[in-house]
This record gives structure tokens, C-alpha cells and sequence, in this order.
RNA sequence: GGCGACAUCGCCAAGUGGUAAGGCAGAGGUCUGCAAAAUCUCCAUCCCCAGUUCGAAUCUGGGUGUCGCCUCCA
């Protein structure tokens, strides 16, 4: 399979530093807020990363980190009137109840940088005993100059910028592009001592211990984030673990694009800035992946209802499917696939094989989804392409609650008096009388209940 | 100013030299008391110009437009 990399700009033929495992790593929130939709997109597209590399039967560790010291999370603390501790606390329940909504597998680690402070502060100090940081006023900078690889990953050389909109004041600096590692203590922050005195980390550096830590390598497969995180993020990451191990600190740099809404920038000050929360209460988890997937992940994606409302159909297309077969009875009975379904599994494989192509691979899955609901078909078949297609949406992280979904159980109470007013309104019906009939039905309709006149009898399901 | 991405039907989108997938929306037919479902049919020459080629949405050059990064924002 091929991935497109950040570092060397091309689709590279993947290739994993030991056999069949896939050690990876995507930075995760700063803990200050409820994430944003445009944060919800790397967490679902490497949720599907994680999920697909499992599905071809890698053995993959995921580690993505919890930022809970941050200038952000201390501001809020401030404006709270409360302590970083809590505001870290609180928005981490959020996130891991938001996180589970969205259909997305708990990581491998999941680990917070406060855990790791010592580690941080030992690298620090590293990096400043060889000769790669160095200490002014109590804070500690990682000099550029010291390694000559600055700028690979992000394409920018450091001696070319424009002295830029920005001016650097900081005069502490070597190099204006020299970036913090430590940070000394001011008023009312949260402190840890080290050795230059109380303070705090920069954001750089925990990335790089927690990733190396919890993967146990200095080197490993897969590292991810969004675009914007490329510079100066992961170029200081880079630098600073190359610079001691003399390996990049991730063989593949992969990048998500940015979401915009209707057409702008999401932004605090265009007032148009979405949490996930939010977006979950108008849209189901589905959805809302659907509408991630059906774009190629480096694209950048617009938001807006009506696209939602596209998704939310489509994916209520995989489950009307699904239905047609009555796909729980046989959801545990082998199958074997025939030659077409097992061409359309090649054809998905390719796809998601090909820089996780997920449009494409949606595609498929709809031709499945035709198959499917074909009354021509031999129902053996549709069987066979319904059980494919739930084993396709589940690599990409659908289906996950299939048989709430499906299933039309309210109880065995609801369920007879259901059957009694369907009787009554078939009565109705025999007498043409129709006001009757109509009434039953939208009244049911209105509790949600939808009743379907079938050859074979009056068939409902919950919509 | 530096670096980079993108431009395909009303909307979303695949396509990487061989004559335009798929989804949503829409139109019409069958079915039907109506509705829903099902089913059949229809619906683009790919931003502009020039070039390479037997042949280009796909390659090259130029233009136009949109967007991102260069500010601890995914």
C-alpha cells in the first residue's frame, strides 16, 4: 500500500519497521474546550488509518496524546476562576465522552503530558548538554542551527523567511526561529522544578517523549496530525528526537486537511465554529463520518447542513439496504463470498491501499448497497453482499451499533399493541375507510414508527 | 514576500494518456386508495489559452480563480 508522506511529498510504497506491526502516533487536544469539528476530522480519519491497518492484519499500537498544560488551558482556568487541574479534567471527560460517540476506538495509550514530566525535563536537558538547546533567562530555546536537517518536513528554510508580519522580539533568541522547550515560571502558573528553574514545558517537547515512550522505539511507522500542525509542530518534534538519535522520529508524516465552513474559515471571530458536541446532536456518529470519509482526507472539506443532510441519507442507504435482507437473521451465519463480491472486497482494498482513497471505497460499498436491495437478485446473493458490506463499513468504523440500529425490538408489550392497531387500521382499510387508516399511520409515524404496506402484509420499522 | 495545495454535472466526489465511477438532489414510467419501499429509464466532455500525442480531465507552458502554512489553530 501506498502513503502519501509529508516528508518526501510523494506516495510512498509503505513499509513498516518490523514485520506486521505498525507502531503510530496523532497529536491529540489541548484539553481547554470542547473539540471542534474540524478536530473531529483527524480523530475519525485515524481512527479509519488505525482500523484499515488492523484489517490487513498489522498489529498496531496507536498512541495519541492529551495536551493538559497549555498557556489555552491556564487562560480558561483564569477566566473560570478555577485551577488548570480542573479545567484539564473537565474537558478530558468530554473529550472521551465525544470521542465514544464518534464511533472511535480508545487508542492503544492515551497518555496525558503531565505524566510524563520527568521524561520531559530529562530530554530537555539532553538536548542542552550535546549542545542542541541551550538556556537564556530561565528559559531553555532548541537552537535551528544545530541541526541541519530544520525545515525538511515543512519545506521551509529558515534563513529564506521573509523577516515576516511577526517581528520576533524575542532578543533572548540565537535564532529568531529557535523555538521554547522550557519556559520559566510566571505568577499564579502551574510550575515543576528542573534544572533551570521552576516552570514549564513548552508544547514540543511532550509529543515527542510520550510518542517514543509509549511506541518504545526512538523511530517509528506513523506519525499524524493536521496540516497546519506540520510548522512549526512536527518539524520541532523532528529536530529535536533526529537530533539525538540521528533517526526521524517517524518514518510517515501524514497530514488531514482543514475544514471550512460554508465556504470560510472556521474561526472564533466569523462566529462559525461548531463543537462536535453540538454537531452530534443534529447529526448521528455516522454521519458525520460519512461526511469526513467521503472526501480524500488531504482535501480540504466545506461543512455545511446541506452536505450533512447528504451524509446522513447515505448512510441511512447502507441500513435501508440492510433491512431489505433482514440482515440480523443471518448476521452470524458463515457466508462465502462469490467471485463478484470477492472483486468488489479487491476493489475496496485497492482503493483504501492507494493513500486511503475513502471516496472511492465508499463507492464500492454502494455497489454493494445496489446489490443488496435488489429484488432481482438471487437472495442468497444479497445475503452474501450484505454480510461484505458490513464487513467493508466496519473497517471504515461503520456499523458499530448495528443491531440497535436494526433492530425493531420496543418490547414485548409495545410489539402486541403495535400488531392490534395494525389490525385495526387493516380493518379500516378493507372498508376504504381511509381517514381512519391514515390517521393510524400518522400517528404512529409521528412516535416514530413507520408502517409499510408490503405484498406481504403491513410491515413497520422505527425511522 | 517565501513555501504549498486545489479547480470534474445543481451539490459532494472518483479518475494519474485511451475516450467521464459513485452519492445527494431532479425528471419520467411501473407498482400503489394515498404514502413509503421497490424497480426501470434519463441527467457533464472535465476553469481559460497554447503545446506534446494517433489519442488528454489526465503530460508541458502560460493565464484566471480559490485556499492553506510562514503567529504553540486539527
Amino acid at each position: 500500500m501506498k502513503i502519501y508522506n509529508t516528508l518526501t511529498k510523494s506516495k510512498d510504497e509503505f513499509v513498516t519497521n518490523e514485520a506486521n506491526k505498525v507502531k503510530m502516533y496523532a497529536c491529540g487536544p489541548t484539553v481547554y474546550n470542547y473539540f471542534h469539528i474540524g478536530n473531529a476530522r483527524p480523530f475519525v480519519f485515524f481512527d479509519v488509518v488505525r482500523r484499515y491497518l488492523e484489517y490487513k492484519g498489522y498489529e498496531v499500537t496507536y498512541v495519541q496524546n492529551l495536551t493538559d498544560i497549555d498557556d489555552k488551558i491556564i487562560n480558561k482556568a483564569i477566566e473560570e476562576n478555577t485551577t488548570f487541574k480542573a479545567i484539564a479534567k473537565k474537558y478530558i471527560a468530554a473529550f472521551e465522552e465525544d470521542i465514544e460517540k464518534l464511533g472511535i476506538k480508545k487508542p492503544t495509550h492515551q497518555p496525558k503530558a503531565s505524566e510524563v514530566m520527568g521524561d520531559i525535563i530529562k530530554l530537555i536537558k539532553k538536548l542542552v548538554d550535546e549542545g542542541f538547546a541551550y538556556e537564556s533567562q530561565g528559559d531553555v530555546y532548541f537552537s535551528v542551527e544545530s541541526f541541519k536537517g530544520y525545515g525538511k518536513l515543512s519545506g521551509k528554510n529558515i534563513d529564506d523567511q521573509k523577516a515576516g508580519a511577526r517581528v520576533e522580539a524575542n532578543t533572548n533568541k540565537k535564532h529568531p526561529a529557535d523555538f521554547t522547550l522550557w519556559k520559566t515560571a510566571k505568577p499564579g502558573e502551574p510550575t515543576w522544578g528542573s534544572p533551570w528553574g521552576q516552570g514549564r514545558p513548552g508544547w514540543h517537547t511532550e509529543c515527542v517523549v510520550l510518542s517514543q515512550k509509549y511506541l518504545d522505539t526512538e523511530s517509528f511507522d506513523i506519525h499524524g496530525g493536521g496540516v497546519d500542525l506540520v510548522f512549526p509542530h512536527h518539524e520541532n518534534e523532528n529536530a529535536q528526537a533526529e537530533v539525538l538519535s540521528g533517526k526521524k522520529l517517524a518514518n510517515y508524516w501524514m497530514h488531514n486537511g482543514f475544514i471550512n465552513i460554508e465556504g470560510e474559515k472556521m474561526s472564533k471571530s466569523l462566529n462559525n465554529f461548531f463543537t462536535a458536541r453540538d454537531v452530534l446532536k443534529e447529526y448521528n456518529a455516522e454521519a458525520i463520518r460519512f461526511f469526513f470519509l467521503s472526501k480524500h482526507y488531504r482535501s480540504p472539506i466545506d461543512f455545511n447542513r446541506q452536505i450533512m443532510q447528504e451524509s446522513d441519507t447515505a448512510v441511512k442507504n447502507f441500513y435501508n439496504a440492510l433491512k431489505s435482507v433482514d440482515y440480523l437473521s443471518f448476521k452470524d451465519e458463515d457466508i462465502n463470498y462469490s467471485d463478484a463480491d470477492l472483486a468488489k472486497k479487491e476493489e475496496f482494498v485497492k482503493a483504501m491501499d492507494d493513500d486511503f482513497n475513502s471516496a472511492k471505497a465508499l463507492a464500492v460499498m454502494f455497489d454493494l448497497v445496489k446489490i443488496v436491495k435488489s429484488t432481482k437478485e438471487d437472495i442468497n446473493e444479497r445475503k452474501e453482499s450484505a454480510k461484505l458490506l458490513v464487513e467493508l463499513g466496519s473497517v471504515l468504523g461503520f456499523f458499530t451499533d448495528i443491531e440497535a440500529v436494526l433492530s425493531n425490538d420496543l418490547g414485548d408489550l409495545s410489539e402486541k399493541l403495535l400488531a392490534i392497531l395494525i389490525e385495526v387500521r387493516n380493518n379500516a382499510k378493507a372498508e376504504k375507510n381511509w381517514p381512519v387508516s391514515d390517521l393510524i399511520r400518522d400517528k404512529l409515524l409521528a412516535q416514530g414508527i413507520q408502517l409499510l404496506d408490503t405484498k406481504d402484509g403491513t410491515k413497520w420499522e422505527k425511522k
